[in-house]
DNA sequence: CATGTGTTGTAAAACGTTTTAATGCACTAT
DNA sequence: ATAGTGCATTAAAACGTTTTACAACACATG
């Protein structure tokens, strides 16, 4: 010791707030933690040194201690969630943002863990008490590890029956609002456009698509794509579909990326929107806004969601529920340009 | 021990997998860390028991003997970061996408803090070993408290001479490119709508407009306000400048909230845009996008500005090297619908 | 007086890793 | 033979908390 000048100070530790309050180090630690009681004496100064050792505790050594790293991460295996540019900033983005705020009240920091490569490695070298999976697939990969590893998983996307910790978004009710008004706006010839892969949203549109234009005696046909090369190949498709069966009144399209794609589509074929043709997506995101003109679409209320999602995980790991499960709000038509002259 | 049936297994640490493979737990840290050379027959010993075992090392634990917490932080004190609605999307949000990549790439998971009002809880909260502090203000309190601590912070902003790390950011160059676009479309009468505090892009904006204003010979209007109320105030205070001066040939104003307020203002006047008057805004953001017309804005290269500020940062944090300083790529003009007839 | 009860405080163990200094061991060079 | 040199490994000491079991004391109760 004694080791003289003025090298960069080590931090003060719990003991030397101790030392210099005359108490022990566990009553500093019962001090700060407020699990007992101390005496308001020795309580005085112990704050008093704490200022003047300018102390904050070792959040590492805490968590070895108390297994709890205080953060939460947020996943999506969504491919769309990488996109380049300000499309990057999509659903994934918009639930990080609230779910940050709502997480940081509970003393809670969000991590934000983008899609990549190797699931396994990023688990294994970031450190967090739960997770907020964002729309998983049927078999997420996610999920499995995540569940694999005992960590609770609060999942923002379609009901299950076996996921312990959910907010449930309703997609069917989507795909609803959106075909009725397309209906009402007066399209009788509409337009599928969804995505290939078993997402809970494709099937559910899917599935509703095909139930309404049956009871309402439309042909109701569909155009199935992979989610890949979204905007390319909606528009190559919509192109081809036209060239064959001619123009529809109408083209719902819940994946935003295939939305651009279909508006490209329909401006390099001559059609007018909603003159010729009506388009209507789902997400209210950068790509809805920034097309000519704007694209009807739905408020999915993701602030709401995600402090459902943030606060629901929070308060499970902390009073160790093993169960909440909540319904996400109902989504709210905007109408735009794409569907009613403005 | 021998505690019987099946409760919840406790996680394998260490120790354990250094008596399954026969070895030390020295020996299993090395293997795992490759810092010193192991022999490859027990290499493979070590991570057969691994394997079967399913170890996953204790994060928090590394940490207190590291000293690392394998994640940083990405703080602004900006008010406009914490916008309602799909606005949330801004800056900040677009920054933290692509960060969180390229901190994934070097093993660091990035934190979303956003703004709060109690910054301090926050930093003793939340365990991260350096930050990424987007657009600090002069005097910004997050930057004073990092330096205190002593938490390497890495800033994107302004340059400033004692800042060791940062990406710089030329707003100066901002501001000529958008005035000397409304110059070239042959807006005389341009008017400057501009925030009040003493942030660096505000100070730039002013000087660059103030000088091209004099140079070119032209009246050079300004209006400042608070950013408090971006939109609303801008509304009224355009509304204002109109009734007093009547319109300008063109409004240049960077915050993209107070470009959202300009236009409604414009609207309200019966005004048209780009036909009586220009309007350009800095970032190219959701607001930017969702006017009609879209408003000539610039690509500020966000993706590579967060890139070079992770990668700068982790790479700070690894090498232990002080100072860092690159600049920003050269923003490109977005010519859009509110300067140009499409 | 003996016993119980509640309140503050303490000492020491534990959490799971990394790192340091030391140990054996095999081999080479003197 | 002796010393020197690497190499692979180990034992044990940290890292800074929280928590457990216990002690000391004051006070009330029988």
């Amino acid at each position: 010791m004694a080791m003289g000048a003025d090298g960069p100070r080590k931090r003060a530790t719990i003991k030397d707030v101790a030392q210099a309050a005359g108490v022990s180090p566990g009553t500093v630690s019962n001090a700060l933690s407020g699990k007992r009681r101390v005496d308001s004496a020795t309580q005085a100064r112990i704050t008093a040194a704490i200022e003047r050792l300018g102390y904050v505790p070792n959040l590492a050594a805490r968590g070895m201690r108390t297994g709890r790293a205080g953060t939460i991460a947020i996943f999506s295996s969504m491919p769309t969630a990488v996109a380049a540019g300000a499309a990057r900033l999509g659903f994934l983005m918009e639930i990080a943002a609230s779910a940050a705020i709502a997480a940081l009240e509970s003393n809670t920091a969000l991590l934000l863990v983008p899609p990549i490569e190797d699931p396994v490695r990023a688990l294994s070298t970031i450190a967090f008490d739960g997770a907020i999976l964002v729309e998983p697939e049927t078999e997420d990969p996610y999920l499995s590890l995540l569940a694999a590893r005992g960590v609770p998983t609060m999942v923002i996307g379609p009901a299950t029956e076996d996921q312990p910790l959910a907010v449930r978004i309703d997609y069917r009710r989507m795909a609803e609002t959106l075909f009725d008004h397309l209906h009402d706006v007066g399209a009788r010839d509409i337009l599928l456009v969804v995505g290939q892969s078993g997402r809970a949203s494709n099937i559910a549109f899917r599935e509703v698509f095909s139930q309404r234009s049956t009871a309402h005696g439309l042909p109701g046909q569909e155009i199935v794509l992979p989610e890949a090369e979204a905007e390319r190949g909606a528009q190559a498709a919509l192109r081809a579909h036209v060239a064959e069966f001619g123009a529809p009144d109408a083209v719902l399209v819940p994946i935003d990326a295939m939305a651009t794609g279909v508006m490209a589509a329909l401006r390099e074929l001559g059609l007018r929107v909603p003159g010729d043709v009506c388009v209507a997506t789902r997400y209210d995101g950068i790509r809805a806004r920034s097309e000519s003109p704007a694209l009807t679409s739905l408020d999915l209320h993701l602030d709401q969601v995600a402090e459902l999602a943030a606060r629901g995980l929070v308060g499970a790991l902390d009073t160790g529920a093993g169960a909440m499960v909540v319904d996400a709000p109902e989504p709210d038509l905007l109408v735009r340009g794409s569907t009613v002259l403005s």
